[in-house]
RNA sequence: CGGGGAGUGGCGCAGCCUGGUCAGCGCGCCUGCCUUGGGAGCAGGAGGUCGUCGGUUCAAAUCCGACCUCCCCGACCA
């Protein structure tokens, strides 16, 4: 973007250093900030308000198809989590540790809790005892800790806020069922709310969580070209509910432990939402999540608190009967330009300019925030036109992120393309695999794009030669660089 | 966790090599006037134990050590 045409000067420009921009625009925003322990921050109110839509969102979905809330204990005794060897092993390195309670040493040090399926599956123990129990369907929205070597902000953080669902299921069947239903959940959700498409897939093996027969992802792409994991969900199969013994008697009095799923969501969401849609002027919203939707900029000028204010107050009351997230920006310190940009900046959808020349008109002007164009509206039916431009902001969005999707996904199997491709413009790589761990790790090696997921849909290349040893393909694989 | 870089008013930085009127600049902030349709102007003003602790020295933002935090690259990462 030139100069002259980077209005918001506030920001790097993304194109230049995604990563200095990306950590600029969270701060400036005022979406987060560092707290003074490594790994750790602060999410303001104007990140949280994004989290509070997501929540109130996803919750909603959530709910529809069966779930309810509940909360469990932040820590977790040490022989609980030791109980599923696969999960202890693969958690060990990140596990926070209380050792000490007061001024006394504890006798079983407790963890905190990394992820709840050890707390929760000791639960599911006691209250599961028949079939006519199952199935049980129970979700907590909850913070978490692991301690991660490298953070950053809402992407890894050392705690995080996350939705956890835990599902109990008679049948391998089911279990496996709600494991992809859930998958579904979370794309229509990301794709509808965030404005993001996702592709779905499994994980390898050693990829896969610790403790679980298999797990299932969705990988978006960041406007940097690197990969995102946006949520996951997992088939435990019946390895948790063999070590805290959940059982229950079927319909032929036979005792069975249960199937069990887990799945979820965190703030990582939030941070998705600023790469994907973001751009040198700062943040772009999605109407659904964005915490403020409007933003009304009275033009001050003569006598503008007699003639243009007032005006303003009504349509902020108007919209907010709507239903409108509104924010009447009435501030004399500042400049209409100055409150241009920093609302451009701030990601705000949909600017309403007002001044003595609308008020003569009865018109108001609107910009969009991801055109920037303006366009003089009609100042009544106000609240239905705005309705609509953000409904159009919301589509918009999904589309350019679509199209960069579209654009920057690419299927080769000749390998010296491939990391031309990785190399000049990153993005998805659709290639095929053999399946060995080894290929994998050679790839990554060379060109630092890993497997993602090996994606559900259908395969355009079924009768494909491994990408790395030439042997006959098993699957096609995501490959991409990633966060 | 390994390699590299950085920490100086709210933000962005200069000063450090060569210790001593170096506590400095831009933006922001406060007061007043004047302005306001894309980050206005003028005048005056406030604000900093130079990341923390320790050491060297007559004297430390400056030299040395440890620690904390951030950034980049790599390893690791439901």
């Amino acid at each position: 973007m030139a100069e002259e045409e980077r209005l918001v000067k506030q920001v790097s420009p993304k194109s230049e250093d995604f990563s200095k921009w990306y950590l600029e625009i969270i701060r400036k925003t005022e979406m987060a900030d560092y707290a003074p322990m490594k790994g750790m921050m602060v999410i303001r109110p104007y990140g949280y308000a994004v989290w509070e839509s997501i929540q109130r969102l996803l919750d909603r979905r959530l709910k529809a198809a069966g779930h309810v809330n509940a909360y469990f204990p932040l820590f977790i005794p040490e022989s609980f989590l030791q109980k599923e060897m696969a999960h202890v092993e693969g958690f060990a390195p990140e596990v926070a540790w209380v050792t000490q309670g007061g001024r006394e040493e504890l006798e079983e040090r407790l963890a905190v809790r990394p992820t709840s399926e050890a707390i929760i599956g000791s639960m599911f123990a006691k209250w599961i005892k028949s079939y006519r129990d199952l199935p049980v369907l129970i979700n907590q929205w909850a913070n978490i800790v692991r301690w991660e070597k490298v953070t950053r902000p809402f992407l890894r953080t050392t705690e995080f806020l996350w939705q956890e669902g835990h599902t109990a299921h008679a049948t391998e069947e089911e279990a496996r069922k709600e494991t992809l239903d859930i998958l579904n959940i979370y794309r229509e959700f990301i794709e509808t709310e965030l404005a993001i498409p996702t592709v779905a897939g499994r994980k390898t093996d050693w990829d896969k969580f610790a403790g679980a027969l298999q797990t299932y992802s969705l990988e978006a792409l960041m406007s940097d070209g690197k990969a995102l994991q946006m949520g996951t969900s997992h088939h435990l199969g019946q390895n948790f509910s063999n070590v805290f013994g959940i059982r229950f008697e079927d319909q032929n009095q036979a005792l069975q432990h249960v199937w069990q799923t887990s799945w979820g969501v965190s703030t990582r969401l939030i941070g998705a939402v600023v790469m994907v849609h973001g751009d040198d002027s700062g943040l772009r919203f999605p109407p659904a999540v964005a915490p403020v939707q409007v933003v009304i900029i009275p033009i001050s000028m003569g006598d503008w608190k007699n003639t243009v204010l007032p005006v303003a107050r009504r349509i902020k009351e108007d919209l907010l009967g709507a239903g409108i997230r509104v924010t009447l920006d009435d501030r004399e310190e500042f400049t209409p330009g100055w409150k241009f940009s920093d609302w451009e900046m701030r990601g705000v959808p949909l600017r309403l300019e007002v001044g003595p020349r609308d008020v003569k008109e009865g018109k108001a002007v609107a910009v969009k925030r991801d055109e920037r164009r303006k366009a003089s509206i009609p100042m009544d039916s106000l609240p239905e036109t705005v309705n609509r431009l953000l409904d159009e902001i919301q589509a918009g969005l999904l589309r350019q992120a679509r199209a960069f999707l579209a654009d920057n996904t690419r299927v080769t199997d000749d390998y010296e393309e491939f990391k031309r491709l990785v190399e000049s413009r990153r993005g998805f790589l659709l290639s095929p695999w053999c399946g060995a761990r080894e290929c994998e790790e050679k790839v990554k090696q060379e060109t630092a794009a890993g497997i993602r997921i090996l994606p559900l849909d259908e395969d355009p290349m079924p009768e494909g030669r491994c990408l790395a040893c030439g042997r006959k393909s098993v699957s096609r694989a995501v490959f991409a660089r990633a966060y």
